[in-house]
RNA sequence: GGAGAGAUGGCUGAGCGGUCUAAGGCAGCGGUCUUGAAAACCGCCGUAGGUUCCACCUACCGUGGGUUCGAAUCCCACUCUCUCCGCCA
């Protein structure tokens, strides 16, 4: 969400804009009603300045009062009028697009994402490398099965050294993030309907949400909605700025409109976890704290030896919230592929509006925060780890930096 | 789940139909005093929106409705918090 007065100083940019990101909203008429409603509140507030001018006369001046009461039709059609143009207005502005970053590619898919680089060096196997999907049975470690059988297809269990390893995994990674300066949460994983509207993911991807039947809830489709939704209504010092938090939680999403697409092994399931990143930061700041978290993003696959490679997401295959986008991509052998792990966006003032999250310094000066949103580690991280630590014995060797955690060096089979 | 109490500005705490943006205190900011600091004294000290923008107007006392010429104050609903009881990882 950005500022409206935005789009009274600067229509066209807010159409171009609107128009690149195949955002539907009739730009010309939400701002004539936009203007409509301008009018409208000088109105209504030089009839209420009226009204509480002579309702103070009425103690001494009984005909006032006869005044007044003929006013307050009038006042209560246009308050009413006036009320319903900003509904329309806010439900409008809620499906605008964030304004974009000039660095971000034209294009319409993921195919069309600008590739910047690519790090570390794909295994070369001298055998046939299995998916992790076949890994994952055969270590029997990965039961797709019984997690259909318990709760629904697209649900799965880790077993055994598998569920050790992302454990493992999961651990190491919020101990690195906290020493990068971050604070660690455990969050609630079920949030409000406020807080997702306000995190950007309603009402875009409101077939996406599972919802708690009879309540003002949904179970979240990432930490980032309760992590972000901490600081609603809230001003923060900015000398306090940035904060960092970190989480690590169960997402939730339904896929609805998915099936098929990708649906070997557990890249596309309904609950996987993740340990998130999450900064607030001053306006000026969020470009290089969207640097930032791409850092700590690398060096986690670095020091986990998965090959990789960072892609500038383009405008067809970013979400309506972001201005800018990395996503990485790691190697998985076993799909001969690049397949996004990680994903890592600067959100501006998009969020921090909807959430009246906002910041004050010392000399009264006020804003919105800007926030960063980035994965840290997935569950698709540890099919990576599967893939490319595979050996032909179909054993799976840990990486170096999770036996400390995993107290094991290799998951052999049976 | 049952019973009770309560929600006012950064905090604390008055306010019970008009003189309320809202007393008093604390914290904070500026000044006087002082070699400096403390103390004392003086002043300032909410957010947002609109406009004819160094000024004015409007809204906001948990949220949403209602009564009234006029609501922080009266009525209704909801939300949240606290205390006690029950249940429980």
């Amino acid at each position: 969400m950005f500022d409206i007065k935005l789009m009274r100083e600067n229509l066209e940019m807010v159409k171009a804009n609107a128009l690149r990101r195949g955002c539907d909203v009739d730009v010309d008429a939400l701002a004539a009603m936009d203007k409509e409603y301008l009018g409208l509140i000088k109105e209504v507030e030089d009839l209420r300045a009226e009204r509480n001018r002579l309702s103070k006369e009425c103690q001494k001046n009984p005909e006032a009062r006869e005044i007044v009461k003929t006013m307050k039709v009038t006042l209560g059609e246009k308050e009413t009028r006036m009320t319903e143009l900003k509904a329309k207005i806010d439900e409008q502005m809620s499906w605008m697009p964030n304004l974009l970053s000039d660095e971000v590619p034209d294009g319409a898919d993921d195919k069309d994402n600008a590739v910047i680089k690519h790090v570390g060096k794909k295994p070369e196997f001298a055998f046939k490398g299995l998916d992790h999907q076949e890994i994952g049975e055969k270590l029997g470690i990965i039961d797709t099965a019984r997690g259909a059988k318990v709760a629904a297809s697209g649900f799965y269990y880790w077993v055994g050294k598998g569920a050790q390893l992302t454990q493992a995994m999961y651990f190491w990674a919020q101990k690195e993030l906290v020493a990068r300066g971050f604070t660690l949460f455990m969050s609630p994983c079920l949030a409000k309907e406020r807080t997702l509207y306000g995190t950007g993911y309603l009402p875009f991807f409101s077939d996406q949400t599972y919802l708690i039947q009879g309540e003002d809830l949904a179970l979240i489709g990432t930490s980032e909605q309760t992590l972000v939704g901490y600081h609603t209504d809230e001003t923060l010092e900015a000398e306090s700025l940035p904060l960092r938090y970190t989480a690590y939680t169960p997402c939730f999403r339904t896929e609805a409109g998915s099936y098929g697409k990708e649906s070997r092994g557990i890249f596309r399931v309904h609950q996987f976890h993740k340990v998130e990143q999450i900064i607030f930061c001053l306006p000026e700041d969020s470009p290089a704290c969207h640097e930032e978290c791409l850092v700590n993003e690398e060096y986690l696959l670095q020091q986990l030896g998965i090959p990789y490679r960072v892609v500038n997401v383009c405008v067809g295959d970013m979400g309506a919230p972001g201005y800018k986008k990395y996503d990485i991509e790691a190697w998985y052998p076993g799909f001969g592929s690049y397949r996004e792990v990680t994903s890592n966006t600067n959100l501006t003032e998009f969020q921090s509006r909807r959430l009246n999250i906002r910041y004050k310094d010392k000399e009264g000066n006020r804003g919105f925060v800007h926030t960063i949103s980035a994965t840290g580690l997935t569950d698709r991280v540890v099919c990576a780890i599967l893939e490319n630590y595979q050996q032909e014995d179909g054993s799976v060797v840990v990486p170096e930096v999770l036996r400390p955690y995993t107290g094991f060096d290799v998951i052999a089979p049976n």
